[in-house]
DNA sequence: AATGAATGAGTCTTCATTCAT
DNA sequence: AATGAATGAAGACTCATTCAT
């Protein structure tokens, strides 16, 4: 038998939609630009700018793929901090190639940072539109925590490591930290007035403070 | 190398696509099969709670093929209350083998109305989520108005057989409505309350009234 | 100082509203107001059908008042059915004056039920959109259980009383539970086919089952 | 009698009306309470959950009164964001007596920076939500650079001062933007996860960096 | 000055339906 | 025949803003 194709009765609202455009796409490949788009919205309108109907028009897919594909915007909210998450933890420390000296390795760790891969506004302009939020939502709470702390693990490896090389002794943690912080106030700063300083400038400053760390202090 | 190497695995997918298995099925059967499922979701989830989605996974087949299968959401539920009301036909008309009594007929199809057959849950709950929409539908109406003069013409013709059995006069019509007024009430009752009485309890209610009726009163 | 009046930025959206007509009501008369408008538009079309808008036009309001004195679409669902519990226990108890013998009593309660105040299309309506949703719902389940245990009890009592003023044996409980379903199936059949009987018909069919309770059997 | 008498109590509002209280005050201190209020939902919700609703909440005044007395959430926001300014702004350039040597008094603001006034959850959270709006409002942006500006004076000029007292060449430039990035840093982190160190440590490292800029380097 | 009822544009979400595969 | 990606209309809910009192 053939399927049935009586007309709609009267019962349920009959609703005759319009024609549209198809384009099928693998659900993996999909998910990831409707990330993509949301990211792109994220750092063009800030977080509280950034709307379903936005992220759609973005990646040119209708209103109702989001849900399709995530369920909630929130999901995908989160999805999308995480692949910012993961991107950074894959340029950042994905670095070193076990050639160079620890010393070495600490510097183009910093230069890899201020590269243009990482160091661009819709970038920087993305984590800025998360930032308010992170705080908010236990899931991304989470995510940012562990991105932290893969962050300091990896400089205060490379600062424990430079003292062992130098037989000098330090507070590899605090300039981890130090450093980190450095960096972060320099994106902040750049994201909120990109005139302020050039990538440049600010490369060079993180890279002082490695310098001043492990100079020969006339102190000791 | 101390860094991490893990793949930027973004997208935890909201569903992983599961291969797809394309059970080819005889088409009544699948229509049969739907049909059910429709009537199980109505049960459990109410009319306003009954959705494509809903009956598509508690048939185990894919959110298409309703559409494949009865050209829309109307007809299957069109049809789905039709196999409702065939199924109630079925049961409490197809009793009488002619060998019983006008009376004891009567009372047989009494009991069978309060039979597990019939007068369980998911068959009652199915009922009920019907009920606020079959004055809205033509369509659902029409096959009301017909199941409802079926089953008053059947108690109609039991009373009236019995009345001439007993040499009594009786308003058969009247007694008809009631009784089956009586039954959609303790059925309705009994669907909103499960706790209010006993099936059994039901059951003696209805076969009490028969015994009124035809109870040689002091007044004629 | 006077306000500020400084025209709006750019950080949030601005909204330029357009003009409307505010009719100011008493926060309790438009609460009302609009719990009426909703159990018309479940009369009128079912509970599937009802929607906040169809509400806001039935009572002349914009869209956004519903959540602002109800909080949810729900909540206003819930309180149009307390409403209309509490309206049927109103006017189907409060009758007796204690002028009545309880058998005289218990026929004006009958009566009552069928008068044009209670048995009337737009009141059976509300009633049956409710009834496939009681069920699913656990405020309205408790609201119902409540009033079909009032009505049970008034009946009982009715019941219990003229077995009394008679001096006769009744099982007091199962004809109230009768009665009761009669009446409902009576409602439910005339909500659902008007054409089946007149309203006399089915009051007859009610009182008629009271004399045959009460009605000296020769059985006995 | 029997029947309940209970009046229709149908409508269990969802709001109870307390009668209100119009409690008129200077506009002035009614202007401040309600940026205090702005401040700590921002801190609280994050800038996209803070809503006028929830604004006038911790207010404890009503909705109206914002558009009432800054003609629109924007202009209310600018207002919040400006006072964050110049309250930082008071606390931290408002140091410098003269009585101290250029490099104390550079220790000195640091220490305030840290100090319980500025390095508290409510006020870090303030700034972060709005972070992510700054970049979009011509009002904020330019609020923020004239802020950034007057920062990085202070430093500049404290660091400038100090060398010319300890008879050495700096980069000033460079090094009061790297400290104020650490500063900026050091409080970003501390806002998203309080528990990755303590204000003393994070002050420690501030009063290090500066060490290290003066200590005499055995490479120059 | 203050309140809160009222409005309606905007946003997220649901869902029947279509259609490429 | 079957799947599920894609669409878009319609729904519920949010919220800045207006304004009668």
């Amino acid at each position: 038998m053939t399927a049935a194709r009586k007309k709609a009765a009267a019962t349920t609202a009959a609703r005759e939609p319009v024609k549209a455009r198809r384009n099928r796409e693998n659900p993996e490949v999909r998910r990831k630009s409707l990330i993509e788009a949301t990211r792109r919205s994220i750092a063009k309108n800030g977080f509280a700018g950034t709307t379903i109907e936005k992220i759609c028009t973005e990646a040119k897919v209708s209103r109702g793929l989001i849900n399709h594909h995530f369920g909630s915007k929130e999901e995908l909210i989160r999805q999308s901090y995480k692949s910012l998450c993961d991107e950074w933890e894959y340029h950042a420390h994905d670095q070193a190639d076990g050639i160079l000296s620890a010393e070495d390795e600490l510097r183009s760790v910093i230069r890899t940072t201020f590269s243009p891969t990482l160091f661009k506004p819709e970038y920087l302009s993305a984590w800025l539109g998360f930032f308010s939020v992170i705080g908010k939502s236990r899931g991304l709470s989470k995510l940012n925590r562990d991105l932290s702390a893969g962050d300091l693990a990896v400089f205060l490896r490379l600062f424990e490591r430079t003292a062992a090389e130098r037989c000098v002794k330090i507070d590899a943690w605090g300039h981890a930290t130090a450093l980190l912080a450095m960096i972060d106030g320099l994106w902040l700063q750049w994201s909120l007035d990109p005139k302020s300083f050039t990538v440049k400038q600010a490369e060079a400053l993180c890279l002082d403070y490695v310098d001043r760390v492990f100079a020969p202090s006339a102190r000791g």
